[in-house]
DNA sequence: CTATTATTTCGATATTTTTAGAAATATAAA
DNA sequence: TTTATATTTCTAAAAATATCGAAATAATAG
């Protein structure tokens, strides 16, 4: 029987996060440039709600792969490459 | 902006069959031991319906990480390691 | 302090997904 | 042919997810 451990439970959060369009989008935008802050995001989006593009980030986040930088009022996002490289590394090419 | 190339979109459907308990099991399962049928596969996981788990297998398949091959009654599933290797080289470990 | 900007949370709805039982299909065995 | 087994399709329900607008929160600028 397979496992049902912590590193199961991780890939099924990257993999769900990652199985949505616009989320895999998101992405591959902060594998191409880092440090991106929600309003960059949307720019670089065809209309999405900024709660919608939130939720979406909350659940990147969540899953472990991008990683948040406070900075005033914006927030910076990465990616966290060791998850990506790990899980996904389709990502990184 | 991010492409919505063919790619991504299998990444997409990749991520997303991945992205679900019973399903990264299915899939993770394959990998340890290829060509197992509907019904080896179902004594291994915690019961489900046959319905239930071929819907689970279909989605699997056509997101192109599973490969299918019938013989009699039985279709025996094994994981295609190129798309594997490609979006999802931490099941092959 | 007030206004502005960035982001999140809330509340609600629409859509998608998961699930299973029953019926259908396909093949093989008796 | 009848029976049994494997799997899929159909139908329906329950659960989860995506989406948005409005309100709330947080931080900075004026």
């Amino acid at each position: 029987m397979v496992e049902d451990n912590e590193d199961v439970k991780q890939a099924v959060k990257v993999y769900k996060a990652l199985g949505e369009p616009t989320r895999i989008k998101i992405a591959m935008l902060l594998t191409e440039e880092q440090n991106l802050c929600c309003s960059d995001i949307s720019g670089k989006l065809d209309s999405v709600a900024g709660s919608t593009l939130s939720h979406h980030l909350k659940q990147l986040t969540e899953s472990g792969l991008l990683k948040q930088r406070k900075d005033g009022t914006y927030i910076y996002y990465s990616v966290n490459k060791e998850i990506a490289r790990k899980y996904a590394p389709y990502l990184l090419e």
